[in-house]
DNA sequence: TTGTACGCGTTATCAT
DNA sequence: ATGATAACGCGTACAA
């Protein structure tokens, strides 16, 4: 033992009667190895207790085990919930999880990224939406050999370094839940510039009305930026029509919740004078009254999905690769309604 | 320059003709180095853009430039928060964050937490409430010698290792105010039992009724674990109540939006049939309708003063020392009226 | 299959 | 005030 208290590889070596490179050697799994000497070996290690010094690996290796959580997401609960799901993938491995957030708009964000993942020597960071979406992130990462997977709303790398989810899809499924329940006048209220989320819930949106063959006027598409506020905002936009719509679909549920509070302000009854669906059934769906029909994003296994990724040995054993299109689906709870007689 | 890349200090001590040490000093700004000296080594520093390895560091000086973030709070927002108030006041300094949920219940908790600031060798943690009120965790970052700071509803510890806010006095003023109003008969909904939040906020709530003289039957005390179901099954209990509760405090929001959820699904409309107040002000208090009068709970910038704490200097030259309490208000929103003539 | 010698980039000790 | 030399704990050539 050293005077910091804990068992290094010394000691490990001298006690087993071998010298560190076995140890090395025990500890990395190689396959060139005597099984006795193995079993001896790792005799040594779990009576002394024995962990490898991450500070020590990460030198010698030119690489730390953390995995970077690199996000400029405004949602507290998404970005709780990937963190949930990452570390649920990193839970009894050797990795932990450190957070940066990131300032897309800031003209030196590539550059802060940059110096963050030189510095650190990461093994790898997974990428949140928005800021998964830029390509010039996704360059950098492999112009500095740091291993990356993107979180978003499309495929928008190759497998290994992408986890995506269907957004456009279910959003076209649950307009067309909407059309089945009678409804003609449905307003749209979207996401923020620049959000590929935005683009592929719109995009489903109106592939369905046009399906359908539902006239889509401009007035009943209202910007929003997925904040509670900017539902409230468009809702009031969207309500004062003539005529009123009669169901809005948002683009994420915070804006949903915006939207209610609108409804409620101006003693609409939902889902009675209005119905609403949302995106992404954080908890606050089914928690506001009444509890909101939305469509369901899995963030959270996206997130672990793409940390297993992440740390996945690139001899995939016998391990099951990892998926990289989840499914989103429709949660139907209190809504929607058909729409009053004209 | 190395085959990393990245200059090192041995790059920075050849090209100005210095010692390796003698760059250290400057990094490290060492006090006893000639003037002349110390320019011309940060020029070489600032030409070749050198940044010190924090690997090489942390296995030199036995402790990671890392911060530990030790949680087990089931509030996403409120994780968020310290997230954010954290990440605030370790920007631009050589510290990253490292986040670490751990399970209080689990009988192993202390030996994992043991284990992982041992090997991560972490310059320190903060641990939030409720795991930050666990004494032997405390104790046990004492003994491995890693700096804390905790967290919480009330002075657990000295002020070097507490930031705590003044839950009993704020809950006191918020049931002074429902009782100003007129309201005699005043439901609570606790938080979990262990909660030190939830014993001082149940404390500060029946000291406001003891002290104006209102009685507090047991069957207006309700239950609850901080959760939105908990609250919705807690209110309804109290609502069945005969006569019926005017008013409600509840001990955080999510109990609280429960507790409106419930009113309304039985046609209660608040506030004219309940008044409601919560405790925190996450963002659902504003967001729900009516929005939630509640109490303000400073917790992102009681993260930031405690990470500040954390990485402060001991020598506080002319650094003003962080404050370790911090003071929760009433928000008054929409949720509270005098109650209806019986 | 196993061991020796050295490198990773920094800080600490003890000289001068 | 500055420098030579040795840690820190582990991985890797290369040799045996």
């Amino acid at each position: 033992m050293q005077r910091t208290g804990q068992p290094t590889i010394n000691d490990v070596a001298r006690i087993a009667g071998v010298s560190k490179k076995t140890v090395s050697r025990v500890i990395n799994r190689s396959p060139l190895l005597g099984d006795d000497t193995r079993r001896r070996v790792e005799e040594v290690i779990g009576d002394l207790g024995y962990i490898p010094n991450p500070q020590a690996r990460a030198l010698a290796l030119r690489r730390n085990f953390l995995i970077g959580l690199v996000h400029d997401n405004p949602n507290a609960q998404t970005v709780m919930n990937v963190q949930q799901g990452m570390l649920e993938a990193l839970h009894d491995t050797e990795f932990e999880m450190v957070v940066r957030p990131v300032d897309r708009g800031s003209a030196t964000m590539l550059d802060d990224l940059r110096r963050f993942l030189e510095r650190q020597r990461l093994y790898g960071v997974l990428l949140m939406p928005p800021v998964s979406e830029n390509d010039m992130v996704a360059k950098l990462c492999r112009a500095i050999g740091c291993r990356y997977v993107r979180m978003g709303s499309a495929a928008l790398d190759d497998s290994p370094h992408m986890v995506a989810s269907n957004d456009r899809e279910a959003v076209r499924g649950a307009t067309e839940y909407l059309l089945a329940q009678g409804h003609k006048r449905i307003g749209l209220i979207g996401g923020p510039h620049g959000f590929r989320s935005a683009r592929e819930r719109r995009a489903g949106f109106e592939e369905a009305l046009s399906q359908a063959g539902v006239s889509l006027p401009r007035s009943l598409i209202a910007d929003g930026n997925y904040t509670f506020e900017s539902g409230l905002v468009a809702a009031e936009r969207l309500l004062d029509l003539v005529p009123r719509p009669t169901a809005v679909f948002s683009c994420n549920d915070e804006m949903a919740a915006g939207v209610m509070h609108a409804a409620q302000m101006r003693g609409l009854s939902v889902p009675r004078d209005l119905s609403i669906i949302g995106f992404d059934d954080t908890p606050i769906a089914a928690h506001i009254w009444p509890p909101l029909t939305t469509v369901r994003w899995p963030i959270a296994s996206m997130a672990r999905s793409a940390a297993l990724k992440l740390i996945a040995n690139g001899e995939e054993d016998d391990e099951v690769e990892e998926p990289s299109l989840f499914l989103s689906t429709l949660i139907r709870r209190g809504s929607v309604a058909s729409p009053a007689i004209d």
